[in-house]
DNA sequence: ATTCTATTTGGGAGCGCTCCCAAAGTCTCC
DNA sequence: GGAGACTTTGGGAGCGCTCCCAAATAGAAT
């Protein structure tokens, strides 16, 4: 300790302490096979002993990777504190990240940043690659980096780029098992309490409400569905315009939303889930503490990051492959708020108030 | 539109563009001085037109200096999910990242990955300073970041390293306030659910509980000290080995445990705050719509990040200078859970039982 | 041993930028 | 109008790496 010279060595010195040249620890380095074994243990060793790192701006310079990719999460900022969806995608980015030797930069784009934002990740020369989370349609980035030709992956499909790789969940087919469930047990007027449905996950996990409709011959009623906004606040607010309504269950689009949804129904002294039933989205760790415990569509969500990372190396490594759309069944975690199958004597009848 | 190459023009292109020389333009773009007017502006049209882009690794090459910033988040993954501390000052870190035209790579260190991190940052020469946000006491990135000398600063003090720059909210002031205030309001035995202790918020919050005591003459009760871990989940098992001995008060030295605590009090039919007044810490936005709203310690996360950017920043560009320390005051956000002050009659009796 | 091929290694060139020093241009003042 | 000082510009060198091609070495076949 303190001898060792805090400066970073460099090619030429690693190349120099192990009696080679600079092009054969680059091929060392980089994996490359024409290294004859004994040359490579030489070189090995001599790198650990130096403390070496590749610098990776220069390798970055000289040959177009950079071993970093980008993550970028548009859309406002509002949601990234309250909702837990996005730290554990990182999460999940990251572990990958770790495992793969890549690192991680990240952008937050608040939209007075956003061109230079594209400019960096574009034409910056420091990312190999982008991960893109986001959820509104018209994004610009995603526009931008199909249009540069830079490899990238969307967290959530895309209506308009569907030749795009993406990762996600089926939200669709989640909601609709989640509301089928609720039909299944009984429920007669089952409202929907939706996310933004400029959102791409809000309107799809709208259209897996009313597919359940539709796979049963039945009409929803527009009266039972709310739009929302991913927010507890705003779960609460829609709970509130939607009991007049008289629902006896409801769908809820995230459980940030459903635990507002559930805190307006117990102000009213409606009980959950004997008048009415609730189902949530996402299975984030406070659905299965809420009292009562929250039913809830699960979506893999470190998963989803991991495999987003996966398919971005695959699609930076082989350029020429077509994109790859990958799609995660959600389960549904039955807990105590959706209720039991409901006796027909239980069934509730045209208004029947609610409390004790 | 599509006319335009899709290639990264470099200097030599706005260069010629612009009819100057390579250093013209590199003095254009690194706001020089020594640039006539005219032909800053003849150079700035031309950077427009060809929507040019410095290339971050070559410039980090050649200067050194790569206007990225690393944000190191040790400690385990859990605390990640469940506490939106970290959302937020990842919040504020990118917000005054991109206000000053900076880029953030983020770090999740985990254990097993943790030397390749170090080397990497360290070594991998594509940052400028790290930001660390560690809690625990034995760190190795701060070690080694110390001995490499490359900036950097840490979000939250570390009683070992006082020497380092670091930016913190004094949890020690905080707590002692939201204690003094449970006495003021005639609270008698005022217990603590403490965060882990061997995290430095952890300890800090316990000893400014134990100084309201000291500052008084009292003396604390080791029953009514209880370790917890952070997690809501903890607080709730806390909250319940803490029952038994009859605590009045509690001060909870995170929300997100005060919340867990609530669940148990609740559990256990005890009114808040008649019969256990409570105060948390963080004042994340949960704790204003906890039932009853929570009263809770809050310190300026967003604040934290965007100052611990600054102060890194200050210290790259004068690197002479000695360390800054940036201590921000919490404040007691005062809601129900805390009750009013106690009128004689109400003072609760050796044990009153609870329930409604 | 000799030729031919396959394997392994070395060194030049260059990625896009900054830094430095020297050259050119401009202004001032006697 | 020319010396001196200051301002502005240009071009060489080099940051640490990869890529490519050529050279050296080893191995196989005749």
């Amino acid at each position: 300790m303190g001898t060792r010279p805090t400066v970073r060595p460099n090619l030429v010195e690693v190349a120099k302490a192990s009696g080679v040249s600079r092009s054969t620890v680059s091929r060392v380095i980089n994996n490359d096979p024409n290294v004859k074994a004994a040359t490579r243990e030489r070189v090995l060793a001599a790198i650990r002993s130096l403390n070496y790192q590749p610098n990776i701006a220069a390798r970055g310079l000289a040959s177009g990777r950079t071993h970093v990719l980008g993550l970028v999460i548009p859309q406002g900022v509002s949601a990234l504190f309250s909702d837990p969806y996005f730290p554990i995608l990182i999460q999940g980015i990251s572990g990958a990240c770790n495992r793969l030797d890549y690192s991680v930069m990240l952008w937050l784009a608040e939209p007075e940043f956003e061109r230079r934002m594209i400019r960096q990740v574009l034409h910056g020369g420091l990312i190999d690659g982008v991960i893109v989370s986001s959820m509104v349609l018209d994004d610009p980035i995603i526009q931008a980096l199909v249009e540069h030709k830079k490899p990238f992956v969307l967290v959530g499909r895309h209506p308009h780029h569907t030749d795009v790789n993406f990762v996600d969940t089926d939200n669709v087919g989640g909601a609709r098992d989640a509301v089928a469930h609720l039909m299944r047990l009984g429920r007669q007027r089952v409202a929907t309490i939706t996310g933004p449905l400029n959102m791409i996950p809000g309107a799809d996990r709208r259209d897996g409400y009313l597919a359940a409709f539709n796979e049963r011959g039945l009409v929803s009623n527009p009266d039972l569905i709310i739009e929302g906004d991913f927010t507890e606040a705003g779960g609460y607010l829609a709970m509130q315009r939607l009991l007049p309504h008289r629902p006896d269950a409801v769908f809820v689009a995230s459980d940030v939303m459903a635990i507002g949804a559930l805190r307006a129904l117990q102000q009213a002294n409606r009980r959950v889930p004997e008048d009415v039933a609730l189902i949530g989205f996402d299975d984030i760790p406070a659905a299965a503490r809420a009292q009562p415990p929250l039913t809830s569509v699960r979506q893999p969500i470190q998963q989803l990051g991991d495999t987003a990372v996966q398919v971005l190396l695959d699609q930076i490594n082989n350029p020429d492959q077509g994109p790859q759309r990958v799609l995660f069944p959600p389960t549904l975690m039955i807990r105590t708020s959706c209720g039991h199958l409901m006796r027909r004597t239980t069934l509730p009848g045209p208004h029947r108030g609610g409390g004790i």
